[in-house]
RNA sequence: GUGAUCGUAGCUCAGUUGGUUAGAGCGCCUGAUUGUGGUUCAGGAGGUCGUGGGUUCGAGCCCCAUCUUUCACCCCA
């Protein structure tokens, strides 16, 4: 028998991490309800035509793609399967993948449910994604993301509550140090109108993407292999050097786009967010218009989003935006705008974790541990645990008949901080002996007391 | 998908130009203490050196393949 082994880019979570896991998850799930947001799963797998065209070229490289069942080989023509090119025979002998993210099959959801959803509908996903990525540090190949979004409504309102759902989550994890970045697509056409480089949109926003990460000297590198002149390059560094806070930047662009549409209409937009956020009553703490933002899958149309915890060494722990024409993608005569983000958990548990941010007592486990010697003290404490577990008072008893010793090592490992040790004595005197694990201290207490003593 | 990189006990790591039965710390088990743990002391168990080939009289060490880890590119949560 081999070692038994895990998949490239999956993971085991044992207990401890479950625990911690959760109390994220729970953060997010409490944020997202009071928010109003309902619930919604999909299966795990989706037909490949809902999945493939939706991310782009790349994204289409890293779907996971679930071999037919039967005899998958048998229809396929001869002559493919001589040019050994897998990707010729693909759609022919698999038809089904698995999921990428989480907004899209919501979007096959509202296209197939349309009739039975009032609009504006929101809801919130979390459920495990697979990308056929290479591992990193932060990148795995199964992962959890947490989806809010609404469909069926231009209001910006959506994007400003996006804003406060995020600054919620991180208060409630106790994350402090991290920004909220916000740009637009409207935006970013304006750049490229601007500096006269429409249709060469991809390789400009991918290039100014980096410009944090890489620096405007390596960008303009970039961009002048992708043939973009010296005097755009320019008159775009111009426009991304633009400092101060949001309000200064958004007037100074708005001038800058005095000639685009999609500009202005950008600038206007994310002018609005800000406004909404100070009749919310919020801050714009942790919230920066960044212009270089451009990340995103292709199908975001309006704001985008995107939230990075500062010195750790994860990337974004969050993003999102708008997308306008996802549900016309799944043949929706109708036109419904929609906005979302999502959570990726596994990355903020290991920023959390670099940061050391978890609380101490997230490892939950029983509070009380019934010990005994023999078959009589045994069965004597099986009625007080049944009376404790009444009272709601998470407890176990110690199964085999064992030393005292290792009976209270197995609650010391499992950080049980209290025990009950029921010998000869205690059974003749119906009373029970009960150890505070942390101080040493012990005390008698009859036995029909003993659930008043932990409520 | 392209180019690198790591893998030795449960964990963290030593291991000389290739040379006998591969080591340490922590953890684990047993006992000192047959009704008292987290401290101490004594003893013990545990490794096909990621896996499969190859070179060699001889491989943890060299070569090839493969899996896993990490990193850069790409992209992304």
């Amino acid at each position: 028998m081999e070692k038994p082994s895990l998949p490239k880019g999956t993971r085991d979570f044992g207990p401890q991490t479950m625990a911690r896991r959760n109390f994220i998850l729970q953060s997010i799930r409490t944020v997202f309800q009071k928010f109003g947001f309902q619930p919604l799963e999909t299966p795990a797998m989706e037909s490949l035509e809902t999945l493939t065209g939706k991310y782009g070229e790349e994204g289409d490289q890293l779907l996971f793609k679930i071999l037919d069942n039967g005899d998958f080989l048998k229809n396929v023509d001869a002559a493919k399967l001589e040019i050994r090119n897998s990707k010729l025979v693909t759609s022919e002998i698999s038809g089904k993948g698995l999921r990428y993210d989480l907004t899209v099959p919501f979007a096959r959801y509202v296209v197939m449910n349309r009739h039975e959803i009032t609009l504006p509908f929101k809801r919130y996903q979390i459920q495990p994604v697979w990308r056929a990525d290479r591992p990193q540090k932060g990148r795995y190949r199964e992962f959890y993301q947490c989806d809010a979004d609404v469909v069926g409504t231009d209001s910006l309102i959506c994007e400003a509550e996006i804003i406060l759902m995020i600054k919620e989550v991180m208060a409630l994890l106790n994350i402090s140090d991290y920004s909220i970045k916000i740009n637009h697509r409207g935006v970013l056409n304006g750049i490229a109108e601007v500096i006269q480089a429409t249709g060469k949109e991809t390789d400009l926003f991918v290039a100014i993407d980096k410009l944090e990460k890489i620096g405007e000297e390596n960008v303009r590198k970039e961009l002048a292999e992708k043939g973009f002149s010296t005097q755009q390059q320019d008159i775009l560094f111009d426009l991304l050097n633009t400092t101060g806070l949001a309000e200064q930047k958004l007037a100074t662009l708005s001038a800058a786009f005095s000639s685009s549409p999609s500009g202005k209409k950008g600038i206007d937009e994310l002018k609005d967010v800000f406004n909404l956020l100070e009749l919310y009553k919020s801050t714009t703490d942790n919230v920066e218009f960044d212009i270089a933002l451009a990340r995103g899958l292709s199908y975001y149309t309006g704001c985008i989003f995107e939230v990075k915890i500062n010195n750790v060494s994860i990337g974004s722990i969050s993003g999102g935006g708008r997308y306008d024409n996802l549900t016309q993608a799944f043949g929706a005569k109708e036109k419904l705008s929609g906005v979302g983000f999502s959570f990726g958990i596994d990355r903020i548990f290991d920023a959390m974790e670099e940061l050391n941010l978890f609380p101490k007592e997230t490892t939950a486990s029983s509070k009380v541990l019934i010990c005994h010697f023999d078959e009589a003290t045994l069965q004597y404490g099986l009625a007080i645990l049944t009376s404790l577990r009444s009272a709601g008072i998470a407890s176990e008893i110690y199964p085999d008949i064992s030393k005292l010793k290792k009976q209270l090592d197995y609650a010391n490992k499992k950080n049980i901080p209290y025990t009950i040790v029921l010998g000869e004595e205690e059974l003749k005197t119906d009373m029970c002996t009960i150890k505070n694990m942390l101080t040493g201290e012990q005390q008698k207490q009859p036995t029909e007391q003993i659930v008043h003593y932990f409520s």
